[in-house]
RNA sequence: GGGCAAUUAACUCAGCUGGUAGAGUGUCUCCUUGACGUGGAGGAAGUCAGGGGUUCGAGUCCCUUAUUGCCCACCA
């Protein structure tokens, strides 16, 4: 059987065509087989209600290629897929629905409501992203797809948040957190961004009480929180305020009397060495209103106005406030100086508006007992970072981790598995609602409204997919996984909270390696985003130039780690080299007339060109592998890219036309046999980054069976490898490009025959050149060889290409323009010089003889002599062609 | 204030453990050769940011400076 491809490449073609059928024949679906090693991989699960982007297409294709490559090593592989349920930026997006659709708020529908709606909208469009990842050929098993509001997830999370809570390590308690006014809900550190901004320094004086006149100056960037001051520190050594520790001030526009205290944290070279203390609405003075025990007065709502703790600035915003604040201060005289300033300021990682710290009464997962092993994984080595510069990031964090506040004020996630005793206030913290209160009886409760922060239970994703808290056969097999995939953006929100969560719960780290990468930019190096419009979607370049075009473009020139830029221009060379062994296959399968060539019935037949390819096929294997083992898939890709378009194509396919085309039938089938067989494993090793276009051109081959994604992972053979066949057709390929060349610069129409003459200063290269002529011919458009033994044979105005062990003329009479042929060879001996004088300049040094390796010294020392050689050559005939111009 | 990247041909980037600088695109010249013009052949193009150092030898290791970008940080 041996079907036709054809002429171009139209991925539209087949890809939908070979990803169903991959599917149907279970491909992507390993079995718990203990005969057989476990590989696999946890797909970052995206949010559900994203749309696939560039950053996917990066991320996807490369665990795709790892799983790909890995299941061909006869691993049985897991690539586990699921989505998010991404509590605040859903929530935000239903909320937006409701609005639109319905003109109603959160509140009108209600929690019921709402969540009816928000199920509905995940059950739409939830799934759209699973139909865009196979559009990308991910190779996931979609039969295990998880979502992490599934039954099975959510009872992870209970199960962790009561193991958690048992053990002391979740509690409840009112701390400062960071809020969204916007969002209305607080936010862990993780989901702050900080911006530096320009700002002012606001000098306000305090006037202490009993001492008419006097006041202590301190100065502030956010002037409304005095509102809520209670207290003004300084540093107890502070020899300016020494005295007013023990004080009172009164602080303004409040009236209120708050005390001088004296603290450490305060730096007195900073600003005016005083500084108001709002307990509630700054994380250090937090910090230092416990130490003195001062009170906390929150006077903002949750919509960031002043509330009724603000007095008269109660119900206007906090930037309002602000204003009517200073204007008042002004008035009264206590407004000291302002100042600009930048500082910086906190936003809400999902939208943008200024985050307000207040303390709050929230839920907290003590952090440091949980840090301590996730720190060692990664110090002793039971995790590693590729590249590993980024084990510092995580390090950094996690060595300086605060309590994580895992309480949202939202709806759209697990809700809080606490329940308050309506009688007594108990807090019970269970799977199910309790029946009674264990201290006084009652048996009216109800649950906490909060719901969990959405990375609580993707930290878990590693081991709820596979089942836990069961102890299923899965979670057996395949924990840990193998390498994390995903962007260094995303270290601290999900890499550091599922290190620290398995290694809890399951006493084991959750993946090997975390293999980074970085962002896709646009081809000006900008970010792609919404709000810049510059955005790409992976689903039309799909579209346009198939997804093995997009995959390899993502893959190639880009180290891990680092991010890249998406330029078209890059994208059609993909798909250009799609094409091209696209067409390659077609010379292949229109010159084959034989189904099945038999390796022992041809291999005594093997030429030197025959052995070259096959040694170079068998360290591209080697190459490649190793560059995989490395987490190096760019540079696999890239050589790949090399040996096909370069060493297959231009040359190889080429070596073998005139044997093809010629009458001797051995010859046919022995070339047609190598042809194949290279392109066979060309489609193997190629497979997990051009998965589409391999399988459709490995099933149009007659001498293979099955498909190419479970073919078994091509072997080094060191048997295959021929360094002489190797050195042998770079001579050949040298002097035919020579040969090309001289013509070019010699205006010589390609096309135009010559004879040519070879002297040879070593016999045996004279029988590789008579023994390549063929290529000589069809190649190089020579039309016939003679080797000479004297220069008295040689026409005298021949061209001469100097080559290692050779003089090769090319006598072409009429056209020889000698002027210019004096010219090539000027340029030819300065080459030479050149490079003698570097080999000399290294022979000479006594240092390097006396400390390089051996076989260093040895290869300089015969290239020393070899370009001597030539360079001889070279000025010889120099010297006869000035004699005749 | 710390930390991390990047700085290589006109552009975008590779370059593993130190041993004569590579690719793609662009550019120039030529080619309707029976796989492919989404092609073929040939060419030009780089004091590897600057300065030190280690070494027989540095794009590669160390120090330093500059520029750019990113991350972290409670200096009000």
């Amino acid at each position: 059987m041996i079907n036709n491809l054809s002429i171009t490449y139209d991925p539209k073609d087949f890809e939908d065509r070979i990803y169903h059928s991959w599917e149907e024949k279970g491909y992507f679906r390993p079995k718990v087989d203990p005969n057989k090693k476990p590989y696999s991989i946890v797909l970052p699960p995206p949010n559900i209600t994203g749309q696939l982007h560039m950053g996917h297409a990066l991320d996807h294709t490369l665990q795709d290629v790892l799983i790909r490559w890995k299941r061909m090593q006869g691993y049985e592989t897991l690539w586990q897929p699921g989505t998010d349920h991404a509590s605040i930026a859903t929530e935000v997006k239903v909320v937006e629905k409701i609005k639109e659709e319905e003109g109603l708020t959160k509140q009108d529908v209600g929690r019921e409501g709402f969540l009816q709606r928000a199920w509905k909208w995940k059950e739409e469009y939830g799934g759209r992203i699973v139909e865009q990842m196979k559009k990308l050929g991910d190779s996931c098993d979609w039969s295990r797809e998880r979502f992490t509001m599934d039954q099975v997830l959510n009872d992870a999370v209970i199960e962790v948040f009561l193991q958690l809570y048992n053990k002391g390590l979740i509690y409840r308690g009112n701390r400062i957190i960071n809020w969204c006014p916007e969002c209305k809900t607080s936010l862990s550190d993780a989901e702050v961004e900080h911006e530096d901004k320009n700002g002012f320094f606001w000098h306000i004086n305090y006037p202490v009480v009993g001492m008419e006149g006097k006041y202590v100056e301190i100065a502030t960037t956010r002037p409304e929180t005095m509102l809520g001051d209670t207290a003004v520190a300084v540093n107890p050594t502070d020899e300016r305020y020494k005295d007013l520790i023990g004080k009172t001030l009164m602080l303004p526009l409040m009236n209120r009397e708050i005390p001088v205290i004296a603290d450490d944290y305060v730096d007195s070279e900073f600003g005016t060495g005083a500084v108001k203390i709002t307990p509630a609405h700054d994380p250090n003075d937090f910090e230092v209103g416990l130490r003195h025990n001062l009170p906390q007065l929150v006077v903002m709502n949750d919509d960031a106005t002043i509330n009724e703790k603000g007095g008269k600035y109660a119900g206007l915003d906090r930037y309002a406030a602000r204003k009517e604040v200073v204007k008042d201060l002004e008035e009264l005289g206590l407004l000291v100086k302002v100042k600009d300033h930048t500082h910086s300021v906190g936003q809400c990682y999902r939208c943008n508006t200024v985050v307000e710290p207040l303390t709050s009464l929230q839920w907290f997962v003590k952090m440091e007992p949980l840090a301590k092993p996730a720190i060692e994984a990664v110090r002793n080595g039971e995790i590693k970072f590729v590249p590993e510069r980024f084990s510092k990031v995580y390090l950094h964090w996690l060595e300086n981790i605060r309590d994580w506040c895992i309480s949202r004020q939202l709806w759209w996630g697990h809700r809080i598995p606490a329940y308050y005793c309506q009688d007594c206030g108990e807090v019970i913290v269970s799977k199910e609602a309790p029946n009674s209160c264990k201290k006084c009886k009652g048996s009216s409760f109800k649950q906490d409204e909060d719901v969990l922060d959405t990375w609580f239970s993707s930290a878990l994703w590693p081991f709820s997919t596979l089942g836990w808290p069961k102890k299923t056969e899965e979670l057996e097999y395949f924990y840990p996984t193998d390498v994390l995939v995903t962007g260094y953006d995303i270290i601290f929100f999900w890499v550091v909270r599922m290190a620290f969560s398995g290694l809890e719960f399951m006493k084991e780290v959750p993946f090997k390696h975390v293999f980074m990468h970085g962002i896709v930019r646009d081809a000006e190096g900008r970010k792609m985003s919404k709000s810049l419009g510059n955005g790409i979607d992976p689903l039309e370049i799909i579209n346009q130039y198939g997804a093995d075009a997009l995959r390899f473009t993502l893959l190639t020139g880009n180290s891990p780690g680092n991010d890249m830029r998406f330029h078209v221009e890059k994208l059609e060379a993909s798909r250009n080299f799609a094409n091209k062994l696209w067409n390659a296959t077609r010379f292949v399968l229109m010159n084959l007339d034989v189904d099945n060539i038999d390796r022992a019935s041809v291999e005594a037949n093997f030429t030197t060109a025959d052995h070259w390819i096959m040694s170079r096929m068998n360290q591209l294997i080697k190459e490649v592998t190793e560059n995989m083992d490395r987490f190096e898939l760019g540079l696999a890709a890239q050589k790949l890219y090399d040996f096909i378009w370069s060493e297959y194509c231009d040359w190889y396919i080429e070596l073998t036309k005139p044997r093809l085309y010629g009458e001797n039938q051995e010859n046919r089938k022995t070339v047609q046999y190598t042809l194949t067989y290279i392109l066979e494993n060309i489609l193997k090793l190629l497979h997990p980054f051009m998965p589409f276009i391999t399988e459709e051109i490995w099933g149009t081959l007659a001498t293979v069976k099955g498909d190419v994604i479970v073919s078994p992972w091509p072997q080094y053979n060191e048997g295959e490898v021929n360094y002489k066949a190797e050195e042998e057709m770079n001579l050949i390929m040298g002097i035919i490009k020579s040969i090309r060349n001289v013509k070019a610069e010699m205006n010589v129409a390609p096309s135009r025959k010559a004879k040519m003459a070879v002297l040879p200063s070593k016999a045996e290269v004279g029988e590789i050149i008579e023994g390549a002529k063929q290529y000589f011919f069809t190649l190089a458009n020579i039309s016939e060889i003679q080797l000479v033994d004297s220069k008295e044979e040689i026409p005298a105005d021949s061209v001469s290409i100097v080559a290692e062990g050779a003089e090769i003329f090319l006598p072409l009479e009429d056209l020889i323009d000698f002027e210019k042929e004096i010219e090539r060879l000027e340029k030819e001996k300065q080459k030479l010089e050149g490079e003698i004088k570097r080999v000399v300049g290294k022979l000479s040094n006594e240092g390097f003889l006396k400390k390089a390796p051996e076989k260093l010294i040895e290869e300089e020392r015969e290239k020393q002599t070899k370009y001597q050689q030539m360079l001889d050559t070279v000025l010889e005939r120099l010297a006869s062609l000035k004699g005749k111009a």
